[in-house]
DNA sequence: ACGTTACCAGACAGATCTGTCTATTATCGG
DNA sequence: CCGATAATAGACAGATCTGTCTGGTAACGT
């Protein structure tokens, strides 16, 4: 009965523990796969806790789209300031290096849309958001690049990216990130 | 008591009632949401017969894959003769066709690989096979097109395609439509 | 010093899921 | 006509999952 070692406030809070442990393996193994019991055994949080910060695991899982969202714009938001097409290519080229890593598992966004097939639900709305915000930097960056068809090329990139996303999870790496920069180029030019 | 009033003869045999059912679901719902119970229930099986047929679960899901792709396949070999050019824009003109349907849920195998993050899984083996057909097929039409360095623009189409079935899933489908003539058009320059 | 807040441990209920098993019925080949 | 085959309905076991609840503990602010 002694007190646990702990001292707590020297660990992350509970919270972001459950988040942490979330992420990690909703992402590594897929959200239905992943049970709450796992995630508060993981995080070494209790159940109670769990359901005190969260009414419930489809607002977890819409948390965890939604932080993973953050992180990718809080990164973007950190680029060093370059011309607009140097930008464009150079957020290709982070995503072919991320996408090369052994951990890698596709596209967070991509992969727990496909377990949420009612687009109304609020974690597919999350995802949507992220789409918007996504499809806006680029077209900004083209306009800001003088690029005519910034609407069109935009939706372009878009179909790259994706294409990229799926192809780093399912197919060879190596020859994938040749292909990126070529179809970057012919896309933009 | 009486006897049911089948004449089971008339039916589907149920074994491809079953496969039938599972496809349906599988690719609306997704394949961990949907339980076997749910799948003999809506196949009018009984739970014996289902085990009968398949050892378990994942073996069905690997049938599902399969059957897909050999619908694909099949589909594909049925297209009438053309320029192999003319014949590479009738495939995407059919993804673009069949993604703008209310009822699109995205790319079965992309979706089914998102729930099998272990790339050694039968069922991930299965969608590779299919995604080397699919990969082959473009390179063929290239090379009988007489384009050079067919293997990356290969690679630069199943981009593509891989884009499409996702945007035609999260994004709007009618502005996607536009874009992908276009992209394909620039890829193949 | 004390009350409040946050957290921990774990039991519990109710649903659902996979897979096995029994017992019965219908159809077909020979 | 009869045995083999395949299907049916449904009970059952064991695991797992979500979510609730109880009771206790440790740290913090005031």
């Amino acid at each position: 009965m002694p007190a646990q070692t702990t001292e707590r406030r020297r660990e992350k809070p509970a919270r972001a523990r459950i988040l942490d442990t979330a992420t990690r393996l909703f992402y590594a193994e897929g959200v239905h796969s992943v049970g709450i019991d796992r995630i508060i055994a993981e995080a070494g949080v209790a159940k109670a806790t769990f359901y005190n910060h969260f009414p419930g695991k489809d607002d977890l899982v819409r948390h965890y789209v939604t932080e993973e969202s953050l992180r990718q714009r809080t990164l973007t938001a950190g680029l060093p300031a370059a011309p607009p097409r140097d930008t464009l290519h150079a957020l290709f080229a982070y995503m072919c290096e991320v996408g090369g890593s052994p951990a890698y598992r596709g596209c967070p966004f991509v992969n727990t849309a496909a377990e949420y097939p009612d687009p109304a639900h609020p974690v597919r709305q999350a995802i949507d958001d992220h789409r918007r915000w996504m499809r806006g930097l680029f077209h900004d960056l083209l306009v800001a690049d003088g690029h005519p068809d910034a609407d069109r090329t935009a939706g372009i990139l878009m179909l790259l990216r994706d294409g990229l996303v799926v192809g780093f999870d399912l197919d060879d790496p190596s020859a994938l990130r040749a292909t990126a920069r070529e179809a970057v180029t012919r896309a933009l030019r």
